[in-house]
DNA sequence: GACGGGCCTTCCGCGGAGCGGAAGGATGGA
DNA sequence: TCCATCCTTCCGCTCCGCGGAAGGCCCGTC
């Protein structure tokens, strides 16, 4: 209900994907005139841009925008540096992810030519349970969204993944008792992740910071020195 | 007018630093009353997020959105890895930029530790005259962009800022010529860019590609291929 | 080349949603 | 305690956004 919620959903309308405007007046539940507007609006102050084709994509004004989130891009900002040291060492997936909902929101991915192939995209989301990244978060979460997660049935995506909550919850602590967390073929059985908190000026988790490698050597352990390392970095330079 | 446009200036209001609902009201011209509806209705979606103290800033959710912009994320997707090989091999600043209106909006950028300091900032915008990859984008856009940018008076930042429209046209020129703008001194003195076009599908030029160096030797030359080479990976990537 | 089906765009009158002034908390500093 | 600043709620008037209807445009089909 209001404008703005209208606005938004014609915004949330897309996926990636150039859109006709009966697309969008469908997937927001829009009147075809209504949609008509809105859409002109967006695109005549730059939030929406045309194809040659007519179609409609989201516009670079409203990435502009977005840069400006303290936590996409800002955060980006100030851990990317060490997000390339940690590439440069591993030459594997590094992923910087923060928490939103009930989701992990994937911040920045850098990924090698020869790295496995990881299901995320900068932007994207995935849900708690699962991912290293997601675990080092929920670990940290405040207590209503532990309890939510626990509460609500557990996506599985391979025989691996963790679904019981009492197991869960076992896994929680031992992310917080150990720092690190490792997520091994619990979103694809050929990858295993590494995973270490980023904490603000206050102590506060903030992010989450993982690297991805095959999961084929019991070589996790290899990994979690410089992981922390890179995470106590962030950290750092977040002014904590 | 319209609805819309009320909205989307409230985003436009923000910086990058959190702001007052005050501040908002002020700096989008409205009435504190409208502003603070508004306000309400995106933070309620998660466009916008209340700090600790009250104050507003960019939500994550719009985060999110914006980088479904082909021109933005989009771009910057493909052209990473080569993007992380120019940085590798030169341990420069490396910069990626796309015309927008008559600016070079800056879509992503790497700088080493020991680079030079640019001003620009991943989603920021520098003039088309000064810059090396405003230049190349200038040099390949529409007519009517080239002429409304000659047309206009053109901003000096150093005393080596070409200003002079017949001084721009010969080096627009010559970029067009050889496929590199070299920009020495001209945004500050202690710096020099290379830059090159990254072409699309149809061999249009739709982002401009550089490198930031100090600017003391005579060294510029030594870039050009590396840049040039990128360039072109970036464009095949495309599709070119 | 006439026809039909998607799309997109323009037009316009009705109704309710958004507007914003006024007033009342909340907070914090002097 | 008083004042200043900022935030929030309330409410009635008006205006603006809403969306149905109708008409172009384009394309593939018969």
């Amino acid at each position: 209900m209001g404008v703005a919620s209208r606005l938004l959903d014609v915004l949330a309308a897309f996926d990636g994907t150039d859109l006709t405007l009966t697309d969008i007046a469908r997937r927001a539940r829009l009147p075809l005139t209504t949609a008509h507007r809105l859409v002109g609006e967006l695109a005549a102050w730059g939030a929406l841009e045309r194809a040659q084709d007519g179609r409609y994509r989201i516009g670079l004004r409203l990435w502009e925008v977005g840069a400006l989130a303290p936590r996409g891009l800002g955060l980006r900002e100030r851990a990317m540096p060490f997000l390339e040291d940690l590439y440069e060492v591993t030459r594997q997936n590094v992923q910087l992810a923060v928490l939103d909902g009930r989701d992990a929101v994937y911040v920045e991915r850098l990924s090698g030519r020869g790295a496995v192939n990881v299901i995320t995209r900068v932007g994207g989301r995935l849900p708690l349970h699962a991912t290293g990244v997601g675990l080092v978060l929920l670990a940290h979460a405040p207590p209503d969204v532990q309890e939510a997660v626990l509460a609500a049935p557990l996506l599985r995506f391979t025989d691996r993944t963790v679904c019981r909550p009492d197991e869960l919850r076992r896994m929680l602590a031992e992310v917080r008792r150990t720092g690190v967390a490792v997520s091994d073929g619990q979103i694809e059985l050929v990858a295993l992740s590494v995973a270490a908190p980023v904490r603000g000026p206050r102590g506060e988790v903030v992010a989450a910071l993982s690297v991805v490698v095959p999961a084929d050597g019991g070589e996790a352990q290899l990994y979690v020195p410089v992981v922390r390392a890179a995470a106590r970095g962030i950290s750092r330079a977040l002014g904590g």
